[in-house]
DNA sequence: AATCAATAAATGACTAGTCATCTATTTTTG
DNA sequence: CAAAAATAGATGACTAGTCATTTATTGATT
């Protein structure tokens, strides 16, 4: 008698799979149009909303990757899109920075993310967006992850 | 006054994001115990339920990668947990079948993922399931990947 | 001060996901 | 039948995600 429960399981991961893929491409191929992908964008979102952090700092930032996002920020370094500054106390630490370029680029995707969100809002109210929020967020429970949506301001 | 929404789309973006890449940890967590992959997992069981397919028909029936699944199943083979038989009448065709040992470690994926099964049954009523798939595939209405999701049997 | 521990970041090694292109074969069609 | 189109699969090139290890620097211990 488990076995239709665990279909409707398995539904439903393969289908967080899916919608994770579908909005991923939608937002990738409306970033292509400006060279990023979506990693890099949240990359140049978060440094212009949180000036002056660190490697660190910014990996706890990101839902797009759990450990260091070392290559990521060497990518748009290389782009020349982000600089990285030394401390002048701890040597260990590299603050970063968005250039001018990369201030350009953060802007435009601001509205390409707008687009994204149009679709999800013209797909759902308001009140299921927040009923979708809570119940998958409450396979989150006390997980890290968690600490980082609260900081981002998407957790309660 | 559009922007409390976007709040709400943007916080569900993320929040999908988390829960992908949380359930794919456990799931990852589990399988390393098997020396798998949640890719490679889901290759063994879709090769398990339909046997003879090619390479082609395998990746329409993919979840995970929406490509050719050309270089996960080369390394399946290589790990000897699948078999590549050419096709007798049109050599552009590969058909694909499960070793014995892929047979054996197939099984042990099927115990592993009621683990994962497990945990959302718990997290989850029934209801809340079957919602949370009805509200998220709205998104997904109209597009290729639902043709996939038809055919494994997680979309009405 | 010298050693050891802790920390930040970089790097290696791997899997995987995406897109474009190439190769080999089969089918179409003129 | 020969040339062209279509098809299956392989491969190159890239980004990215994960985990383990290494390097450099700082802080703590004695």
């Amino acid at each position: 008698m488990e076995e239709k429960q665990n279909v409707k399981a398995e539904a439903l991961r393969y289908i967080i799979l899916a919608v994770q893929r579908h909005g991923n491409r939608i937002l990738n191929d409306l970033l292509k149009s400006i060279g990023l992908t979506a990693s890099q964008a949240e990359v140049l979102r978060t440094l212009r909303d949180r000036k002056g952090l660190s490697l660190k700092e910014l990996g706890q930032l990101l839902i797009c990757e759990s450990g260091s996002p070392s290559r990521l920020v060497e990518r748009l370094v290389r782009d020349g899109l982000v600089e990285k500054i030394a401390h002048s106390k701890d040597s260990r630490y590299v603050t970063l920075q968005l250039t001018q370029t990369g201030k350009e680029k953060e802007h435009l995707v601001e509205n390409i993310e707008k687009q994204l969100y149009g679709q999800l809002n013209q797909a759902y109210s308001e009140e299921e967006l927040e009923l979708m929020c809570t119940l998958l967020g409450r396979f989150l429970k006390g997980q890290p992850i968690t600490e980082t949506l609260k900081k981002r301001g998407y957790w309660n």
